[in-house]
DNA sequence: GATGAATATTGACAGTCGTCGATATACTCG
DNA sequence: CGAGTATATCGACGACTGTCAATATTCATC
């Protein structure tokens, strides 16, 4: 007993509202994704990840530091962020501890990214 | 005159900081690139570009508040967002706005989301 | 163990974001 | 014109974010 129509065989400007319009995806799985975006949605944290990505497993905190225009409490926050979401490692080495991206976890999300960008294109 | 060691150069646990590490990318091109992370770090705006997404040109805006766990004021607020970043477009309709996805705006955006994602991974 | 260096954490602050009720605007129909 | 509907805007509010100075922690060296 299907009681709305769907978007697909109306007319522009026949019969609006409540015709059975679903979002595919949940709002669970939504605001994973959105978390997602939300890491890179920072200067600071994407030149900071440019640094990384172009000197494998041997960027210091000091070295990231002198590479972006912030001081080195946030840097040592936005590494934290990074840290947390899995994206990034840290080994420490005596005083320094040196950073590196986690390459298999970038693959990860770059899929599910890529997923939803190609949706819309 | 050169005065500083690559970072590749040098082994871990040696001497540390101001190796001359850059993002290759300026902070202005990383803001660029953050500010469309950003449009994308929302579950809502998510839930509401994936209906876009499969009902081509044919969306008014009751069925997107339809679609979504907002308020009309809310869905409002993010189309607005989306129609400022030139990313959907909308059409009044008699006493109805259709929006719809701008396909070419969305490939040039996921050119450079790719850009950014391909060199970390 | 005192000193100094590298990094992390804390606490505070200003600014931004998402949300909603209320209201405004624009259109339709009687 | 008056009533009703669809959408946008406004204004307020709480929550979150980015930033930094100050402080804590950990390690090396003397």
């Amino acid at each position: 007993m299907p009681r709305t129509l769907a978007i697909m065989d109306r007319k522009l400007g026949e019969r609006c509202c409540d015709l059975g319009a679903r979002p595919s995806r949940a709002l669970a799985d939504a605001e994973v994704i959105a978390a997602d975006f939300d890491l890179m949605a920072n200067p600071i944290r994407l030149q900071l990840l440019d640094v990384l990505a172009r000197n494998e497993g041997r960027v210091c905190v000091c070295d990231l530091e002198a590479a972006v225009p912030v001081k080195q409490p946030t840097v040592s926050h936005h590494l934290r962020l990074l840290r947390d979401a899995g994206l990034v490692a840290s080994e420490k080495v005596g005083q320094w501890v040196y950073y590196r991206l986690q390459r298999a976890a970038w693959r990860d999300l770059r899929a599910r990214l890529a997923g939803v960008l190609d949706t819309l294109t």
